[in-house]
This record gives structure tokens, sequence and C-alpha cells, in this order.
DNA sequence: TACGGTGGCTAAGGGCATTAGCCTTCGTCG
DNA sequence: CGACGAAGGCTAATGCCCTTAGCCACCGTA
């Protein structure tokens, strides 16, 4: 009961911010703990037990990013509410490419994560827009950004700073 | 020379249309061909190979139905053809889940990829917005929607439709 | 007819997640 | 004080995966 399980999470995490969600092996968060990796099934389900842990967090970590960000904004109007808002989304993600990625790539795990997080995670959105549609939208653009950002799939590296802009525009 | 390589990129088609990436194994894929594995080895260097050549024919596939879609299109005004853009994305990306998930998830091998294929694929952005920053702006919806709904990220399951519209409507 | 390339095969190695079963340590309760 | 049982390590082993090494049959051609 010492909170063994937040280590390995923390060590998990370490593992997976310095070296990508790949390298995220039972080995690699044992050995950051000092203990074989078999060890780690006296405290964790398994692999993707920690998996589903960190995906829980960084969700967690994006909800109050982009919360603190719409709170700071206040005044403003629609228009630099959403432009904060996107700001602060890229900025969340590029912090932690990794983290982001596993967080929001593949199928969530909406059984093993605590009870409306999601929601609350995805209502900025909303508090920016007015419009549930308008919401999804807009979030789906701002994840297409990052995620292909991070994949490095825009074939003009840098840049990018306009193309939000464009998109800010046309949300606003 | 008989077309061997053919022969083991379609069936690794069809082992992910059929259950994912993530049952692309080159077991599966000499099974599927009534050979061992290793066999394999003497046509590709290796299933990073094959990925490879899956990728590009998708790529490619998404491109003709793009540029299919505003051909088609011609007059209309740019609304229309956005509109029609978008469903043919979706469409395209909805037919074939799981081979578009592996062609635009994770780093492209740019080094691999016949040359001008990835300008010729994302061209129909372009040729809707005008603007090659709008292009990638929409582009980055597109995918993110597609991206979300696969990955059933949407908490609203259905009702898809009338999110498209307002990213239509934002774009237009 | 001998030869060499093509394209199969089995065996084997190294990485991974996971399970089974053992053993030590240590707090607690009789 | 001493036995006991849970906690939390460990090694060994299984099964799946990618890949390499080395062997061999077939077959077209010189």
């Amino acid at each position: 009961m010492t909170g063994r399980v937040d280590d390995i999470v923390a060590a998990a995490r370490a593992v997976v911010e310095s070296h990508g969600a790949d390298a995220l092996t039972m080995q690699a968060v044992a050995d950051q703990l000092h203990i074989k990796a078999p060890s780690l099934y006296k405290h964790v389900a398994g692999k993707r037990a920690i998996e589903v842990e960190l995906i829980a967090r960084t969700l967690s970590e994006i909800g109050e990013a982009l919360h603190a960000a719409i709170a700071a904004e206040g005044g403003g109007g629609r228009g630099a509410a959403t432009a904060a808002l996107l700001a602060a989304y890229r900025r969340q993600a590029l912090a932690h490419p990794h983290l982001y990625r596993l967080a929001t790539a593949g199928p969530l795990p909406r059984d093993a994560l605590p009870e409306g997080l999601e929601d609350w995670a995805g209502e900025p959105f909303f508090l920016v827009t007015g419009d549930p549609y308008r919401a999804q939208a807009l979030w789906s653009f701002a994840h297409g950004m990052v995620i292909l950002e991070l994949d490095r799939r825009f074939p003009d590296g840098g840049a990018l700073d306009r193309t939000w802009a464009e998109g800010a525009a046309a949300f606003a």
C-alpha cells in the first residue's frame, strides 16, 4: 500500500516521455525501479493497465491546461477565446508529444477511465464554440493539426503558425 | 520475377483489411500464401517493407478518390467543391479503415515512397481552397474527423454528418 | 548432362508479455 | 517469544514475434 503502483506509473511515464510509446516495455519499466519485469505483476494487471493509467492522467492534464487557458482569457470575445484554446492545446501536446499520442491515438478504454473525465477534458471546446457540433469540429481540427505535426506529416516543416491561424479564423 | 512480391502485398492487404494492422504478422501473410514465414524474406526485405508498400498504394488510392471527387464536381463553387472533397475523404477512409490508419498514422517513410506521391495526394485540398495554409488546415480537420471516428473517440456514436457539415461551413 | 539461380524449408536466436512457483522479510496475533 | 501469512521480490519457462543461417529440390539453360 506504499504507492508502488504510482512508482510504476511514474517510471512508465518517464520511459514514454523520453523514448516514445514503443519503448514502453515491462523490462524498461522494471529497470527504472531496479527490479525484474515479472515483479511488476505483483502490483499491476499488465502492460495495458499501465498504459490506461497513463492515458487517464494525460487526459486529465490536457483538460486542466485547456480549462486554465479559457479561464485566463475570460473577456475578449469568441475569436480570442478560440485562439487561446487552440494555442493551449498545441502547447500542451508539443510539450509531451509521446504522451499526447498515447492518450489520443487508438481506441479509448472508456470503462477503465474515471467517470466524466473524457467529457470534462473536451468541455472547453464546447465553452468556446457554444455548440456541440462546432465543438467537435474544432476539436477535430486541433487534433488533426497536432497529430500531423507530431508525425511530421506536413511536408513543410515549419510555418505551421499560419496554418493554425487559418483554422482559428475559419472557426471564429 | 512472377510478381510474387505483389502476391505478398495483396495477402498483407487482405490481412490488414480484415483484421487490422496489429494482425499483420509475417506468419499471417505467409499462411495466406501457404508458405512459411521465413520464405517471405526471399522476396521482401522485411515486415516494414511490406507496410511501406501498403502505405504507398493506399496513399495512391486516396489521392485518386479525392481527385475524382473534385473533378466530378467541376462547377458549383468553392463551397460545393469543399463539401464534395470532404465527403470523398470520409467515404474513402471509412471504406478501408485499417488501411487508412496504417497509411496516415505514424511517421511517413518519405524516402521509400514514389516521388511526388505525397504532394499529389494532398493536392485536392489546395485546389479546393486556393491557399496552401488553408489547404493544410482543411486537411487537418478532415484527418482529425476521420481518425477520431475510426478510433471511436466521439462520445456520441452517430450524428457525425452534422459535425462534418459544421467543418465544411467553417472552411467554405 | 552439369550448373546455377529461384524459392521453398527447418533450426535457431533474441525480444517481448505473461504465468507458475519459490523464497525472504516482516508485521501481527496468539 | 514464536508461528503465520501476506507482500513483494526472484528464476524458470511458455508462447508469440521478427529475422538470419544454412540446406535442398526444382528447372531452365549452356
